[in-house]
DNA sequence: CCAAAAGTGTTCCTATTACACCCATGC
DNA sequence: GCATGGGTGTAATAGGAACACTTTTGG
């Protein structure tokens, strides 16, 4: 590519917080560049002729072959302290990328924040061209993360926290039919803390966003419970 | 400036929505390009080197001569639809800036959206040297915007009422002491709707967020109300 | 004394919480 | 029958909404 018709918008990359849920703790990819022992989160670029949400949502179908995959912007991180061309210089030259001086990804970077959150067991993540692996890690096991990747991670996880109740309808990440223990598992594991069992299911029931559909019997010796899926608009 | 040293980061910009509150109203700064009937929010360019919210903070105090301002980010907008060169190019023909084809003010341009709420009587807004005017307008009474500025404005009303209550002790939307009436006043504004005046003295009062003061005595033929400031943390 | 605005009190209602109880199921 | 997990009930509490009452002030 050259500097003339550039295909990417320079100085403008996005980032995204990929949520994973596993049954009952909550993940998050990370990718790590070859033999750098670099992690970072899955970002990308946009083209210059490509709405910034489709940006997003290509790199993540790219990056996890997952498709219509609901994608939350939280916030844009503009600051200096983000420039930090060293990294990205030996990124390049480990692809064998040496010949430009002021190649545009050696560039100052305002990077726009997305969240996803989905179900870990239907994704196959594939690390694109520029890493080596893309993985699971458990939130409280992350590793240490480039630039200020790990401040994006905890502005993602406030935000998902907050907005928890009106979000999850969105979010493919229990299966078409779950029971309430298993929805509930999914609040506890984002919110990180243990609620009560017959007010959550009191609370999620008036709601009214829940399907009751009939019960399921997985052979356990105890009562069997019902199913829910949610009622789409 | 060359296209080779770009002053400016090309495709991103800023919007800024300024939120200013007059005693019962809710306005809104907007500037009207030269001669062009066109009406737009105040916004601007990030320099290469300088940080995001930097820019718009120094874009603000340029345009209304307030420094210290609290803003707040709240969404960047990434449409294709924003796309309109056409008007840029009009505004840029007004300026006598016909020389360059593809001048990179006539590319597309991401914008990230910020607001700020203030005293509106602290405030003489000056027009820069690409528009003609720079007014208050009340909220109900907004002439047409260029492209999605409109858009935007919802999204900041948006986010200003639902944050109100943890937002409004950084905006300098009030003098150093206020009335507990002059600060329901503010959020009846904001919230577009009018409060209960007992229930909201009892609810500011358990909020612990304000320090009473002594009486103010106006000559009114009535109670003298107390003043409040908000407790600094 | 009256009107206007401010401060405080009372009541009602709803949402949240903690805990208890009973039911279904497989061993 | 009994342990386990699931569904529902109940009582205590907290918070919000609606409204009434009282106090202060200047005319």
């Amino acid at each position: 590519m050259t500097s003339s018709t550039p295909e990417y918008i320079p100085n403008l990359s996005y980032d995204s917080v990929i949520f994973g849920f596993s049954g009952e703790k909550l993940k998050i990819l990370i990718l790590e560049y070859h033999n750098m022992k670099t992690y970072a989160l899955p970002g990308g670029f946009v083209k210059t002729n490509e709405a910034l949400d489709d940006a997003v949502k290509r790199g993540l179908t790219e990056r996890t072959g997952l498709d219509k995959i609901y994608l939350e912007q939280f916030h844009t991180f503009g600051s200096m302290h983000r420039f930090k061309p060293e990294i990205m210089k030996r990124i390049m030259e480990e692809q064998g990328d040496i010949e430009e001086k002021d190649h545009w990804l050696l560039g100052r970077f305002i990077t726009v924040g997305y969240y996803a959150l989905i179900n870990y067991k239907n994704v196959t993540p594939k690390p694109d061209f520029l890493s080596d692996s893309i993985e699971w890690y458990d939130l409280d096991q992350l590793p240490e993360l480039m630039m200020d990747h790990r401040e994006i991670i905890e502005k993602a996880l406030e935000h998902l926290r907050i907005h928890l109740d009106h979000k999850l309808l969105s979010f493919n990440l229990l299966p078409e039919k779950f029971t309430m223990k298993e929805l509930q598992q999914v609040y506890e594991a984002i919110l990180g803390e243990s609620l009560n069992r017959a007010n959550f299911q009191r609370k999620m029931l008036s709601l009214n966003i829940l399907k009751r559909h009939d019960k399921l019997y997985t052979g356990g010796s105890h009562k069997a419970p019902f199913l829910y899926s949610f009622k789409k608009p």
